[in-house]
DNA sequence: GGCGCTTGTTAGTAATCACTCAATGCCAAC
DNA sequence: GTTGGCATTGAGTGATTACTAACAAGCGCC
């Protein structure tokens, strides 16, 4: 009784301050499906980062609870990896499939694709499914996106296979860009320069056109 | 004394001889520089199926020696992993520049990335350099060989900076569809089928044309 | 105003990790 | 044939891991 436990007089002394940046007092009380929506954000934050070698801890750290609170309202590590992945995968999905049908199409598509760009996690998330080799259940999560990404295309422009193979070819050339942070690592490499300046064209003119 | 410690009575249980596949015998003596490629190439192998997340004691153990052998030959898994990502940079740098430049530079190229695809390894380790993003050195790496294979197509095709674009994007779907195993997985999701099919035929096409 | 359920924690555990240390056996040079 | 260097290992170390167990506190409900 004499140290209070919930009053928590000091936070953990240099290493809780670090990721944070969810909740800033020491999480209060909230609903098991709202934690559950807020784990959920800062694992996909984490673990689009890191990949599955992220730890549960940085996961909790980012959530702003403890680490054993965030395995058991998952279940386990996997599980939790497995619902942000799913999450961001149809998210993805969702996004293509914002596009109607008929004349424009492609460049609604494109559009939405490019506008995905805006939150950095959740393509480079992707990405680490697409590699994750080991889990079946992510692969086949990463195997959807892509092959409904395919199909989405046709089914929504009818244009060909091959223009539709272009175009996802395109958004994989993107994600690959985004991962290896290519903008922010301009002058170091010429031709990745110009490759950047390339993509950086036809994302504008395929929008505007 | 009472138990001699050199005379190892029994070889460790059941564990060892699990990955193996490398050396039979417990490794005859071989001299610094050799072992170190026996080892590098056992790392290629373990790195591209996990990626940094594997274990010094996995390459250790598929490479038929002793894991503390590994990190001393290497100074740190850190260094093991970037000397593997290097050398894989370099062969994938290598086949593209094999084409010559002039007419037919452009199928020459197609074909020596397609060829790449022989060793299961060497593309899925590159991928896995894509999202390392902590380590500067293999994001300096990984983005070289993004910028090369650009610049290279255009050097030796004298294409138009769209065509290389869709050469590179053309390479990076390959990638993908490799990781994710996409052909071992036929049947699973019809747009993805659908998708390897015509990916199949543009490969096709273009190496025949 | 106590009771039960849900939210959340601290403390602990067994496994695995990269890495270090000290030693052993092999080969070649003198 | 002894000595010295190189290849290689077993045994350990401290840190980190996912996960468990037990308990504490807030809230609705009668």
């Amino acid at each position: 009784m004499s140290t209070m436990p919930g009053t928590l007089p000091s936070p953990p002394p240099t290493v809780g301050a670090r990721i944070a940046a969810v909740a800033d007092q020491p999480s209060a009380r909230m609903t098991g499906a709202e934690r559950r929506e807020q784990i959920l954000a800062a694992a996909r934050r984490v673990f689009a980062e890191s990949g599955y070698a992220a730890s549960t801890d940085e996961v909790a750290r980012a959530a702003g609870v403890s680490q054993p609170y965030v395995v058991r309202l998952f279940g386990s590590k996997r599980e939790l990896f497995l619902a942000a992945y799913q999450q961001a995968v149809d998210e993805v999905l969702a996004a293509l499939s914002s596009a109607p049908a008929g004349p424009g199409a492609r460049e609604a598509m494109s559009d939405a694709y490019v506008r995905l760009l805006a939150d950095r996690d959740l393509l480079r998330l992707i990405m680490h499914g697409f590699i994750a080799g080991t889990d079946e259940a992510v692969g086949r999560a990463a195997r959807h996106c892509l092959g409904e990404s395919y199909r989405l295309f046709i089914e929504r422009t009818g244009e060909s296979s091959d223009e539709a193979r272009q175009f996802v070819a395109f958004g994989m050339l993107i994600n690959v860009l985004m991962a290896v942070d290519a903008t922010a690592h301009a002058g170091e490499d010429a031709g990745l320069d110009a490759l950047v300046t390339c993509v950086g064209e036809a994302v504008q003119g395929r929008a505007s056109a």
